[in-house]
DNA sequence: ATGAAAGCGCTAACAT
DNA sequence: ATGTTAGCGCTTTCAT
């Protein structure tokens, strides 16, 4: 009744039935570590060993409890992504990216949605901690310095990303977006634009680029200062409309704007689309500039012209700062620069 | 050298330092199974005890770690989710209600892509089972017969979404394609539309969608079999552009067509724009619909009307089910159907 | 190339 | 209400 008695009766008391290492072991003759040890370093087992070993693998359908291996081992495989939000289209690349880079080397992604508030930020760090992943990816947030604080603690890799903040909890992988608002307004003054204005979200990162484009704006003479450079701001995550209200705003206030630079290109859409229902020819009497290049962005009518930035190539470099740190391979550099370009097309 | 003879050099081998349940139950004078349960079921211990078990967690900053917590108690509070891929917009919604529904009763979201093919299901299913989460809510794929067969043998509870199978692998949350699809043929029957096309990704779901609105158009006696109604195939996943291109051979093959049922908003979106570029007017020469009400389609040029699908009871629904079954609450019924609603705007 | 022993940090059982 | 004991399934360390 009580089945196999020599090992099977001690099984049943708890977890239940699993197959695990050890049974594998058994049915191709081998002790537990050898069997572990011809699925994770096949090369130190003799070939006719692992041939028997891969036998009872297939013949049990064995799949190896990573929980317990993480336990044992101090790895876990796991890598925490954090963003404000999934719902918004702009770090979905990048998630894709990340997810995908990480699955080839073995990698599996938890996500964790901070909001845009940093409300529930202690309780998901908690959450992400009590994982013990092999590593962490910030996008934008961690305000908090208790939970700076608590990251640095914890000992986990840390890769900050789309951004360049002077100083990094760990690694970074980002672009400035100070610099991107700046050449966006050379790009608009070089064709001529004199009255610059900005729809933007109200997050801290757009407001940033906010700054840099109005600056640089004074810089080209065309205000006495930043505050002559109209802004009008939408609450975060931004819509298309929230672009069409932005721009029925912000031509009550200054109808003889000639350049628009929005925080994304859902924004910027909301524009065009307002644009062409009033009747306002794009871009002869008005340019409009988005951000991020979305995947629509070049097959809107006009054709937008937007800042790339390369999301796949943020997800991509972040996921090798953490598994090489995690097989404990040499970091070169710790911060990377993956930069922007400002890509010019129809509505400027 | 050694530091605390007693426990503290048997731990200086492996694992490197962390602060324990151990520890804490030192500091706070108890055993460690009392300091657990403090933290775990704070009902079961004496008010004093607990005060100083959350003492000595302050002071320490310990965070349980959740891998030995799951191996020993056979509940990792992990749930996996499988999408075909993160960066189409139209399972946003739903992973972002997941994750968040799940946080709140204290799961963690574990993010796969499928990919649309089914070559890296099998490594993926791999990882997934290797972490023994306590549920996997699978949108749309598991194509394979041998994947639902692994899935269903290791008796990790399963959500299957989006769609209503008539063989469930479990549980089910989702709705008919078919049945959506008719209601927009009727639709655009009510509103005198007798040209009937479909542009759509090539999915298997959305080519579901097309045979449901082709049967009901032949009903509608608008076509004398299915092979009437024209159909425009683009590469899943859909974009404003493939839309664009859609309508354009659309319209080569087909002039006369005055209603486009398009198998997302994206698409439809590309089709308005393309329209508008055309100077076709929108309704009362082509009446458009899209599908899934994204977040810009009540406000398009004009409003999108589309076929509303409500990610968020969806995830929502999912995780409710994930977390009762592992609670060991009773699952009353396995099968939902969420259903769907026509959302009649300007573009119809 | 293989194995024995000892634990990773926690919780389920069974006391008391 | 608290403690003791025995693992969860794996991998490290140290032998052989």
């Amino acid at each position: 009744m009580d089945g196999s008695s020599s090992t099977g009766s001690r099984r049943a008391r708890r977890g239940g039935g699993g197959i695990t290492l050890g049974d594998v072991a058994r049915l191709a003759g081998v002790s537990p570590i050898t069997a572990s040890r011809a699925l994770n370093t096949p090369g130190q087992v003799a070939p006719e060993t692992l041939a028997r070993v891969r036998e009872a693998v297939a013949r049990t359908g064995y799949v190896p409890n990573r929980l317990a291996g993480g336990l044992a081992s101090a790895r876990s495989r796991l890598v925490a992504a954090v963003v404000p939000t999934i719902a918004g289209p702009v770090f979905m690349e990048m998630v894709q990216s990340l997810t995908a880079a990480l699955a080839e080397s073995g990698y599996q992604l938890m996500l964790g949605q901070s909001g845009y508030t940093e409300s529930r930020e202690d309780a998901l760090l908690e959450a992400i901690i009590g994982r013990r992943p092999d590593g962490v990816v910030l996008t934008g947030i961690m305000h908090s310095a208790e939970g700076r604080r608590r990251l640095l603690a914890s000992g986990i890799p840390v890769v900050e990303t789309w951004d360049l903040t002077p100083t990094p909890i760990d690694m970074l992988v980002g672009f400035s977006h100070v610099d991107a608002a700046a050449e966006v307004a050379r790009h608009l003054h070089a064709k001529g634009r004199r009255r610059l204005a900005l729809i933007s979200a109200d997050d801290e990162r757009a407001q940033r680029r906010n700054r840099g484009f109005a600056d640089e704006a004074v810089r080209l003479g065309l205000a006495a200062d930043a505050s002559g450079i109209p802004v009008e701001l939408v609450p975060a995550p931004t819509t298309l409309g929230s672009g069409r209200i932005g721009l029925t705003r912000l031509l009550e206030r200054v109808p003889e704007v000639d350049a628009v630079f929005c925080s994304s290109d859902m924004l910027a859409l909301g524009v065009l689309t307002e644009a062409a229902a009033r009747g306002i020819a794009v871009p002869s009497r008005l340019a409009v500039v988005g951000f991020g290049d979305l995947g629509f962005a070049a097959d809107t009518e006009p054709a937008l012209s937007t800042v790339r930035i390369d999301g796949t190539a943020i997800g991509r470099r972040a996921a090798s700062f953490i598994v090489d740190r995690a097989e404990g391979r040499a970091v070169a550099q710790k911060v990377v620069d993956l930069g922007f370009r400002v890509v010019e097309r129809g509505s400027s």
